[in-house]
DNA sequence: GTTATTTTCGTTAACGTTAACGTTAACGAT
DNA sequence: ATCGTTAACGTTAACGTTAACGAAAATAAC
């Protein structure tokens, strides 16, 4: 009735080996001074008995010498505590605070989203000290590939967490994959408002009057879906873009579109989904259907009055958590199927909230 | 730019209590032999560092002397790969996996979903033998209460999952609100069926022919949505109970509904969902939308081929992987806040699968 | 006052891993 | 044959916690 695997220690090894678990430790960690015969031995000893190491009496060990030490790069607004970029923050913390005993420190750099430049000092500030590993968000490309270089020639290892590219150097990645939630968004929609009904896709600008790439592929996504499942888009999908400042464009279009008497289904590529309601709440509203993302205090509280219909959740905090466990156990015992994650859709409405 | 915390250990607590370790360990696991004066300093200077335990350091010793057993009771279909009770199992697996260095073991035993006997004289045997906790499911109410006294008296601890029930002793569980996954899935059907089109609810007996609870839940919490949503239900909202076996209950009355030439909206409670498109294959389902539980291997087939459209997902797994690791932690550091724990309603589509 | 008992406390050897340090022996050079 | 060098390996002291063991001090019993 049990499942016991049975603990075998260096002590066994060297014991199986006829040698010491001096010379067992120096061939686990590739140290020199072990003949390639002794070598031999002990490797085939290790493989026979499927030995593995012991991380919790390993990192009990290095601890204090050799502490794990993470830089955290992340917008500024991480040090907000209501605020999106608070959340991978916290769930960092959350994930090292879990690690302490093991000997692992963070130090959290920021940098402005507004201002690329902020980025490269901080970047370089951080190679100015000694790291393992940095987690950040590659939201500026070209800097976040120099920043990769960099980290590849002093063989430190970097995490992207939330926004997604292609880089040529090997990196890690957590995020969300941005096709399938536009695609989850469509369908829901699609859903409500059906092959006759009127689809509005809403992209807002950054602070620097940039639409982001991964704004871009959740359209492409959104609109690939309603190709493939009512045919031509003639003309019942539209796109507007707009400042967050002004929406009136937005709301233009929407009177527009509600004017025809058909269900209107309404995706804001970003969390910024809140700002619609306000702006429509003198028009009759009861054939639009919204879609956004985020769970961030404003849209749930629209969520719960019904005036957002469905939110959708790229978990942020998880992906904080997941990076610093992932990065951990990568260090610690070179397996790094924890990192590389993909973050499923999670979709989000008023009874799930 | 740090966020370190002093490490501080019992030494560091000793020398600042004027006394030794060994004194130091025996207040903080409360063994006998300390005078109050000095246990009280003890205290005081715990309390004013902040000292915390090392638990790895902390397990590394007592790995071997006081190695965590947990037995883990679950119906016999743990033991097939590919069914949903081994979901469960394969968490509780892995989380174990992950603990193992720190001395911690499990022990599967199985019981019959048709025979409550079986769950009986496994919880005999399981209190024939020394363990720390018991995860299992309250399958059958009343032997469920048994299993949880007895256990209580021999201060075992119990984590019940995936099923709900209240009991009078303490215990842990980790489940879905049935009452929420109810209501997402009214959510979801009237987004597509709206006010005006009908919805059947498809409660599949057990193989003992009962009805069980959270079934019952579920189906009360959706027609709780649609009466808030539609007003009274007036004919609009049908139920049906059914066996496996024969569904041709079912199948008459959908085609009933799909008659009236309106939208109709089906709400299988349970995983079983799949058995439904193919029983309607003759028939033009254009107008039915299907929503069920669990993403089983059947069900994943068949919302990819858009003939199921939902897919609540109870994430089996994930309950028994947070039980083993909330069971870990709360006995080894009396934190027991990851155990009670509900498992958020996850909704699936083609597109996020 | 002496001895016995009990309470209170300090010392120490583990747990498994790590790596600095010490030891051995093999080899070449003289 | 002796010495120096170096490759190869063993020994040991930590990491922080635990608890057995025993020592000391306080109290009780006579």
């Amino acid at each position: 009735m049990s499942e016991v695997s049975e603990e075998i220690g260096i002590k066994e090894i060297a014991e199986l080996a006829g040698v010491s678990i001096g010379t067992v430790d120096r061939v686990i960690h590739e140290r020199a001074g072990v003949s390639e015969k002794t070598a031999a031995i002990i490797h085939s000893v290790i493989k026979k008995t499927g030995y593995k190491k012991n991380n919790a009496a390993s990192r009990l060990k290095l601890a204090r010498s050799k502490t794990i030490r993470i830089a955290v790069l992340l917008p500024i607004e991480a040090r907000l505590s209501d605020n999106y970029w608070n959340l991978p923050y916290s769930g960092i913390h959350k994930a090292v605070e879990e690690l302490k005993d093991f000997g692992i420190t963070y130090s959290l750099e920021t940098f402005k989203m507004s201002n690329e430049k902020t980025f490269v000092s901080q970047t370089n500030a951080i190679f100015d000290f000694y790291f393992d590993a940095i987690i950040t968000v590659p939201y500026f490309f070209n800097q976040s590939k120099d920043l990769l270089k960099k980290a590849s020639e002093k063989k430190i290892k970097v995490v992207f967490i939330d926004t997604h590219h292609d880089f040529k150097e090997p990196y890690f990645a957590i995020y969300q994959d941005s096709l399938k939630s536009g695609a989850v968004a469509a369908r829901l929609l699609h859903n409500v408002v059906g092959d006759t009904g009127n689809y509005l896709i809403v992209s807002l600008m950054n602070n620097m009057g940039i639409i982001q790439s991964n704004i871009k592929k959740r359209e492409f996504a959104f609109r690939s879906f309603l190709e493939n499942h009512i045919g031509s888009l003639n003309n019942s999908v539209h796109s507007v873009v707009s400042t967050s400042k002004d929406l009136s464009v937005v709301r233009n279009k929407l009177i527009a579109l509600l004017d025809l008497k058909k269900k209107v289904g309404l995706y804001v590529t970003n969390s910024r989904v809140y700002l619609l309601p306000k702006v429509l709440k003198d028009l009759n509203t009861s054939q639009l259907t919204i879609i956004g993302y985020d769970l961030n205090e404003k849209n749930k509280k629209l969520l719960e009055e019904n005036k957002i219909h469905f939110l959708i959740n790229q978990q942020p905090e998880r992906q904080g958590y997941e990076a610093a466990k992932g990065i951990f156990k990568f260090l610690t015992e070179g397996d790094s199927s924890a990192l590389n994650l993909t973050i499923p859709v999670e979709i989000i409405v008023k009874e799930n909230l």
